[in-house]
DNA sequence: CCTGTCGCGTTGCAGGTGCAACGTAAACGA
DNA sequence: TCGTTTACGTTGCACCTGCAACGCGACAGG
């Protein structure tokens, strides 16, 4: 091996700055210049590590998937059922900066999707597996209103409608996080 | 005037095609040529009507909030103010054809927002506008578990999360429906 | 008739795009 | 020492982009 270079490094460190571009400056222009100006490298060298820009593109959505996973991994300890959720669903606010640059990558990517079936089953299996996750507490919880699966549905979807109308200005964080734990009281019960 | 051409009705009939190819390929592929092509005219014309994209781009999307406006008033009758809120809701959800456009179209361009802070603005008002007129409703029902502005955020988050999955494949509209409906008797009470 | 205005088409241009191709330097094994 | 492999940089190309400019027919008012 002539050289050392962490392959996976390289390339999360361009998907970080095409992360970076399409937060700030949308979709539209994360063109792999762009990419490589924000990564401080040349385009060329963005070339070396990515074929082609849609194989960076699904990278780059695999990296924040990783890292929202990782996240929840972190954190998802609670001693009710209640707060495991509060705490999974609370990752998914836009509250501090890191959260929401993803969120507005999580935005962009949901068009993105759109078009591109691959993408889209993407992001589908990832959602798949938080429904999952709180539908599983809301069957301990033992839920009294709604069966667990519709439980997590409306749980999820009110969180994500939520992170999308803060990011658009409508809303502040604040009553965002109100609103989330008066629908857990409503859903799950109130904190015991 | 030399001739009759209705100005309105052809920037109508432009925007429509815009829409057509934001909702099928993503805003990414909204070019003057493009739609030109989608219109069957030709890119000249389009220029003609609109003299930047910005300007045909904000012009889009005022006819789908006014077609989503001018639908809520048709249908916006009620006896009780579930009901109303209700048939309100229940029209952002893509349930048909028309609507799952309108759907695509409202995800494109909130990406396309997170990077014009007019377009932001734009769609800011008409989620307040809706925003509103469910806090009004839950207010004249009296509602106990929460304060009607925060019940009208949590149901308008709820509902647009709700569409987001359905458009995403992640859920099918009769489950959406279904959750819609449980969380309204739970905030709103139910059906007397 | 003719002249101004409107509707629309055509052409051209400067810049950006993804991507292939090639070049080069460095590090290692033989 | 040599050849191979990896890591990058450079150049070039065909294509697309938004937009300005110009052209020209049609229709109306004078």
């Amino acid at each position: 091996m002539p050289k050392l270079v962490d392959h996976h490094e390289r390339r999360t460190l361009l998907a970080d700055a095409l992360l970076r571009v399409a937060a700030e400056r949308g979709l539209m222009d994360v063109s792999l210049r762009h990419v490589a100006a924000e990564a401080g490298v040349t385009a060329g060298m963005v070339q070396h590590y990515f074929r082609t820009k849609d194989e960076m593109m699904v990278f780059a959505l695999d990296v924040v998937a990783a890292r929202v996973a990782a996240r929840l991994d972190a954190e998802e300890v609670g001693a009710t059922p209640r707060a495991r959720v509060r705490t999974l669903l609370v990752q998914l606010l836009p509250l501090d900066a890191a959260r929401e640059l993803e969120g507005r990558v999580a935005v962009a990517f949901h068009a993105y999707a759109a078009a591109r079936p691959d993408v889209a089953v993407r992001l589908r299996d990832d959602t798949r597996g938080m429904r999952a996750a709180i539908a599983h507490e809301a069957r301990t919880a033992g839920v009294a209103a709604l069966d667990p699966e519709a439980a997590a549905t409306g749980l999820l979807s009110l969180a994500e409608g939520l992170a999308v109308h803060v990011l658009g200005g409508h809303l502040d964080g604040g009553h965002a996080l109100a609103v989330l734990e008066a629908h857990l009281d409503l859903v799950l019960g109130p904190e015991r």
